[in-house]
DNA sequence: CGATTTTGACCAGCGC
DNA sequence: GCGCTGGTCAAAATCG
């Protein structure tokens, strides 16, 4: 899949209102070889299927970390492995690891955010561990001394999952509905644009992201979000004011948070943010991608898994 | 004045 | 072990 494929996608209004944002690819975990991309027929997965029909579980679950990501890698036949070649990919694509340049995003066959982590269910000990840091930090004039601090153990770090996010922008910080805080710039290498790293302001929340602008098409912003918010959207708290939203980030973001507000962001907006009615004109029929009721991962993923399988 | 951004420094992990 | 790079911290600056 070359970038020229994400440059013939239709023109639309992103979800959240702006002129001209446009969310060309995703990855997520749950498709691992399947990048979600508008307008683009997706790929049968080679000699494998996507998902056992046997594994039900709903967006929020996996996002949530109700669900083991050993399991759901499991279910969607992820390959996180060192010695997958989709984490090859994946390293390429500096998706799991770190963000790469759309280049890389693009041309990888699998453009999966997925870290090789040990699942959502580790989120309380990355967050008990997190939380840790400030009193660490207060022990003694030692630390106190040292700028970073530094863990007693040498633990392998864990990592929340993650999810790339392709999106036509000239805005580099995209509005979500969240609210974010900057906490770091880095230069990337090979790139001329910098890498923001944003955190959610909301207490106790984890969620990170990263922002960057593609190498190769500079119009492209690459989000890269990592972890699960555990609380509402502060926008749909607002009363979805001044229209910035579409009705359905809105109301699925009540009770559903962030992953129904990242499925919105995928929604075509000529779809009215109608997650119900996602077609795409250029596509038979067979290959155009429907979104069942409120984007439950269960039925998309269903979905998916129906039209691959033989 | 509190919240947010900027920015240089530091640390961890990885490859060689 | 060393160097490179991504990721994070925290003081200073800036903003509203």
């Amino acid at each position: 899949m070359s970038e020229e494929n994400y440059r013939d996608l239709s023109h639309h209004d992103h979800p959240f209102g702006y002129d001209h944002h446009e969310i060309i690819q995703s990855s997520f975990p749950f498709f691992s070889d399947n990048p979600f991309v508008y307008n683009q027929p997706v790929a049968p997965p080679k000699n494998q299927q996507w998902l056992d029909p046997s594994y039900n579980m709903s967006f929020t679950d996996c996002l949530h970390g109700s669900v083991d990501y050993k399991t759901l890698s499991r279910a969607f036949d992820m390959s996180c492995s060192p010695s997958s070649p989709i984490d090859d990919n994946l390293k390429k694509a500096g998706v799991g690891e770190s963000a790469g340049t759309a280049e890389n995003l693009s041309t990888a066959n699998s453009s999966v955010s997925c870290s090789s982590n040990e699942g959502a269910g580790d989120e309380e000990s990355a967050k008990s561990e997190k939380e840790k840091q400030p009193q660490g930090r207060e022990d003694g004039d030692e630390e106190k001394s040292k700028k970073v601090n530094k863990p007693k153990k040498k633990e392998k770090r864990i990592r929340e999952p993650r999810f790339a996010f392709l999106t036509k922008s000239e805005i580099d910080h995209l509005e979500d509905g969240y609210r974010w805080r900057k906490y770091g710039q880095k230069a990337v290498k090979n790139s001329p644009y910098p890498r923001s790293y944003y955190r959610c302001t909301y207490q106790k929340c984890s969620v990170k992201k990263h922002v960057e602008r593609s190498v190769k098409d500079p119009s492209t912003v690459i989000t890269t979000y990592e972890g699960q918010h555990n609380h509402q959207c502060p926008a749909t708290l607002r009363g979805n004011a001044a229209g910035m939203f579409s009705p359905f980030l809105a109301s699925a973001s009540v009770g559903q948070s962030f992953p129904q507000a990242l499925l919105a962001q995928l929604l075509p907006p000529n779809t009215g943010g109608d997650p119900t009615s996602i077609v795409h004109q250029d596509l038979p029929p067979q290959q155009q991608l429907q979104l069942p009721d409120y984007g439950l991962l269960q039925d998309l993923v269903t979905s998916f898994g129906n039209k691959q399988q033989p």
